[in-house]
DNA sequence: CTTCTCACA
DNA sequence: TGTGAGTA
């Protein structure tokens, strides 16, 4: 399983996270205590998120939207431990697929206004 | 400049 | 949750 190694390599910072999920800073430090989600930890004590804590991120606004609770989310992921890939053709979670198409609509947008684009650095290491 | 923790409106 | 203070 190749994939849960690029799935679990951390390269977003927290600004990056932020643009991706449309979450707060403060959203998300909220959602790590309640152990929504793990980020890793580098140099000075940063988060560093991998694609699966971004994926997951991106579940929990979802949830969000529709009215559910910490309590509740945090009961969703559970059933949700981590590592939790499809068995052959992962029909179940068709996640990964609607990152990439955000993540490059992402990177669309940002060239239509020809600004900014943090993600576009951290992106390219996944494109390459 | 960006992110971190802590604490309070 | 937002925000500001004080750091690293």
């Amino acid at each position: 399983m190749a994939e849960n190694v690029r799935r679990s390599m951390p390269l977003f910072s927290m600004g990056i996270v932020q643009k991706l999920t449309g979450l707060t800073a403060r959203q998300i430090r909220y959602y790590e205590e309640n152990d929504l989600i793990h980020p890793e930890r580098s140099d000075g004590n940063r988060r560093v998120f991998s694609f699966n804590d971004v994926d997951r991120l991106l579940d929990i606004k979802s949830l969000l939207d529709e009215g559910v609770n910490l309590a509740g989310i945090k009961r969703v992921l559970s059933e949700k431990p981590v590592e939790a890939n499809t068995p052959a053709h992962g029909k179940k979670s068709m996640s990964e697929a609607e990152l990439m198409n955000f993540l490059k609509s992402e990177l669309v947008q940002s060239g239509k206004f020809g600004k900014t684009s943090l993600i576009q650095g951290e992106l390219s290491r996944f494109f390459r």
